[in-house]
DNA sequence: GATCCTCGAGTTCA
DNA sequence: CTCGAGGATC
């Protein structure tokens, strides 16, 4: 027979009692924390079914039960006083110097420990037990957390050993190891729970639970470093012995605390912790430097709050709260709308951080980060700021979710979201100015067709300006052209050229002349701020080109700029193909896509015409990738830009050559129906089919009947007339036929080609390398063969290492891959 | 269908 | 550097 109810409940209670007396009494655990929560829940579950069972001894009621609805106050005794801080050596310097002149001692003994980034309480003992704890609050009146503080398994119930004295204040800070805030998000994401920002406001959140019980679910740990009110009983003199003192009373002290002795040795210490900073089991902001001997503090005194004998040496913050200004948009090269919150500037790690982006919707939305909002902003490791969190108390009234905008900022399109994509796009293409402005940068970039010294400022302003609208029109420029833009760059501009005036003058237009036919009114008239951003200005830039106006105003730097800037566009006018198809800026194709589809096709002019399917031939260009191609290539103005490119822009390329041998392999008649995707259409059928219709125009024109008659079953028949029907594919089966004949000619008869030393080999390069680049150890490796990736997984053969490096060297160690040097590396490339 | 790997695209500041 | 998503592979 099962335990009734209240005798169920009874037997909880006394295995809860047990544990916990064990637990508060004696610092034992007799059963783990999991056990002891899932104990109290069945006993709460039982209480709530049967209330007739609670009674004001159970253990409900006492761990939990009815909580305070707030805390009570406590005044310290002694005050908990801040610190001075350091955030330079030369503030550490002064620091030691005015102790060691008003102590007039010439070396000066210090305690020096880790700053932990926690929460500072203080703990009472009366006759070594532990009686009541508070938060630092205000420094005179803080709060009583006791109940939670009790949970916290390091803090002692009881002092060990003995002679400590009648009344002993510890103080501390409490905080949350890194693995243990790591283990609780993980476990607040399973199962939708608050994921909290940082170890410190998951320390401060929890010990302002209101629920001791919710607080003794996050483990939480104490370190003490200092000491309040002390009543009957005598501490050493010394604050490092202290600490010793304490620890031996069972209390935990950091092993990082160190005694050393003036500022150098102070400034070694903190260069030495800042090193292991990243590898601690906590998070540290900095250090704390204090004067060992308690006389010379008494000595030192006070100022306002602060004691005169201690500083904070803070770390360069890695974390920063500040505000949100405005959430903006991007628009990308793709059209892709980027929000950025737009922050009031802060400093972090060092550097001033006025942007951060929010990556997507979906990332504003998680984070519910608001125009208004308080918020937290790391730079992680790396450099990039990101917004960890919103402060959720510090949130102003009448805030709302922030909302994607239904219109482009720059050019007023639709911005939609493709289906299942994460990312929202304006639709304008390149009919947005934003949109042409990041293709003709990518265009110019450096990995593109390479043209030095066109920056993202310049080509705003002729783009603006439409002084051009595509990246063809780079290749008409002229000096004047780059020197009148320049003009409305250079705030120091002194005058204007006599012609230009002319030529403003004698506009039939009505509105030139109102605003530039008087002198006095030239100036302002060509102020950017006049100019900004106005159809106006554009077509006062049409009109000047057109005049053909020449410029005394340019200074003579001006003009040697301008001229390297021709001569960089010039040079950019024979690129190899494959960076002629990758600044196209086509969707889906970077470098490495638009590299493969130059080795196998060597050719633009067989590319920019194939039907899309072909293109799945390629290794690594599956159906995505091909369409998207297609796609781009089917836009007439896209082939027109290609076009100017190649006539107006006399662009050649550099290394056209017949397509690879392998893309004939096995592209028969029927294999590319296979390819071409219509549904339905298997190996074997295409092959049943072509029997009887061996070619495009056959399968085109036939009747649903007749592809019957080839072996098609009925569906699949109609299935491939209505796709032969639609979106232009019996068009373009009929062309990717002609092409696939094209390749079959064009193709040299396959030949063993001679493989090099690293053929199937995966490199990859991280680090800095001391004698090449990064990408000229790239090219050498895979002239010899190899694959150069960029990240290490269980494929990779070997990697180079050259110095500083980082998380791919790391993981090439877990993996147990061979890693090389430089040397090895160049001594290898010199042998081959 | 799941899993692993790679590529593309976007990002900040001095 | 990181995230998302495409491609290859089992």
């Amino acid at each position: 027979m099962s335990p009734s109810p209240a005798q169920r409940a009874e037997v909880l209670r006394r295995q809860i009692d047990e544990a916990g007396k064990a637990y508060y009494d004696r610092d034992e655990q007799l059963i783990p924390d999991a056990e002891y929560d899932r104990l109290v829940r069945e006993l709460e579950a039982l209480e709530q079914a049967h209330p007739e069972l609670v009674n004001a001894d159970s253990p409900t009621q006492r761990v939990g039960g009815k909580a305070a609805s707030r805390f009570a106050e406590v005044r310290h005794a002694v005050p908990m006083l801040s610190l001075g801080n350091a955030f330079s050596d030369e503030e550490v310097q002064d620091f030691v110097r005015r102790i060691s002149e008003r102590l007039r001692r010439d070396t000066v003994r210090f305690s020096a420990e880790p700053k932990l980034d926690g929460l500072a309480i203080s703990l009472r003992y009366e006759s070594g037990r532990f009686v009541q704890g508070a938060t630092r609050g205000d420094g005179t009146m803080g709060e009583d957390v006791s109940a939670n503080l009790r949970q916290i398994k390091v803090i002692p119930h009881t002092l060990q050993g003995s002679g400590w004295p009648q009344v002993l204040e510890v103080r501390g800070e409490v905080y949350m190891a890194r693995a243990d805030f790591e283990a609780y998000n993980a476990d607040a994401r399973l199962h939708e729970g608050k994921v909290l920002a940082n170890p410190r406001n998951a320390a401060a959140g929890s010990l302002r639970q209101l629920d001791p019980k919710m607080s003794a679910r996050r483990k939480l740990s104490f370190y003490a470093y200092g000491i309040g009110e002390v009543r009957g009983g005598e501490l050493p003199p010394t604050h490092s012995a202290t600490l010793a003192q304490l620890n031996e009373w069972g209390f935990p002290v950091s092993e990082l605390c160190q005694v050393v002795e003036g500022g150098e040795g102070l400034l070694a210490y903190y260069r030495d912790i800042g090193e292991r900073r990243d590898g601690l089991a906590f998070d540290i902001d900095g250090v704390v430097y204090k004067l060992d001997d308690r006389a010379g503090q008494e000595q030192m005194g006070f100022v306002s709050r602060a004691p005169r004998w201690a500083i904070a040496h803070k770390f360069p913050a890695q974390e920063q709260t500040t505000t949100v200004e405005a959430i903006e948009i991007q628009i990308g090269r793709t059209g892709a709308a980027t929000p950025v919150a737009r922050l009031h500037p802060v400093a972090v790690a060092g550097v001033i951080v006025s942007n951060a982006t929010l990556h997507n919707a979906d990332q504003i939305e998680r984070l519910d980060v608001r125009v208004g909002d308080t918020v937290i902003v790391r730079r992680a490791g790396d450099v990039i700021p990101e917004v960890v969190s919103v402060i959720a108390d510090r949130r102003p009234a009448g805030t709302s979710p922030w909302r994607m905008p239904t219109e482009c900022p720059v050019c007023g399109s639709e911005i939609v979201r493709e289906e299942g994509a994460a990312a929202w796009r304006c639709s304008g293409e390149l009919s947005c100015p934003a949109q042409r402005k990041e293709a003709i940068a990518h265009f110019a970039s450096r990995r593109a067709m390479d043209i030095d010294g066109l920056g993202d400022r310049f080509i705003d302003l002729l783009v603006e300006t439409e002084v051009i609208r595509s990246p063809a029109d780079l290749y008409t420029l002229t000096i004047d052209d780059f020197l009148l833009v320049k003009f409305v760059l250079d705030s120091e501009r002194e005058s204007i050229d006599s012609d230009l005036r002319a030529i403003i003058a004698t506009d039939a237009n009505e509105r030139t002349r109102d605003l530039f036919g008087k002198e006095s009114d030239v100036k302002s008239a060509f102020d950017p701020v006049n100019l900004a951003g106005d159809a106006w200005r554009a077509y006062v830039f049409g009109l000047l080109r057109q005049s053909g106006a020449t410029f005394d105003w340019p200074k003579k730097h001006a003009r040697k700029w301008a001229e390297n800037l021709r001569d960089a566009i010039n040079a950019s006018r024979t690129p190899t193909l494959e960076r002629l198809i990758f600044a196209l800026g086509i969707q889906h194709v970077g470098e490495s896509t638009a590299k493969a589809l130059a080795t196998w096709f060597g050719d633009l002019e067989l590319i920019r015409h194939l039907p899309w399917p072909l293109f799945k031939r390629v290794p690594d260009i599956g159906g995505e990738v091909a369409r998207s191609l297609g796609h781009f290539f089917e836009q007439p103005g896209n082939q027109e830009a290609i076009d100017a490119l190649l006539q107006v822009g006399q662009v050649r390329i550099s290394d056209a050559h017949p397509p690879s041998a392998k893309l004939r392999d096995g592209l028969d008649f029927a294999q590319l129906l296979v390819e071409a995707e219509i549904p339905g259409i298997t190996r074997l059928r295409a092959e049943k089919l072509v029997a009887m219709l061996p070619d495009a125009a056959s399968v085109l024109d036939a009747e649903p009947v007749q592809l019957v008659a080839a072996g098609l079953p009925n569906e699949v028949a109609l299935g491939v007339a209505d796709w032969l029907d639609h979106d232009g594919h019996g068009p373009m089966l009929l062309k990717a036929d002609e092409y696939r004949r094209t390749l079959l000619e064009r193709a040299p008869e396959a030949t063993s080609q001679s493989e090099g030393p690293l053929e199937g080999q995966t490199v990859v390069l991280t680090g800095t390398l001391a004698q090449m680049s990064r990408d000229e150890a790239k090219e050498r490796l895979e002239a010899l063969g190899a694959k150069v990736a960029g990240s290490v997984s269980k494929k990779t053969s070997f990697v180079v290492a050259g110095t500083e490096a980082g998380s791919k060297l790391t993981r090439a160690t877990e993996l147990g891959i061979d890693v090389w040097d430089e040397d090895r590396l160049v001594a290898f490339l010199a042998a081959h």
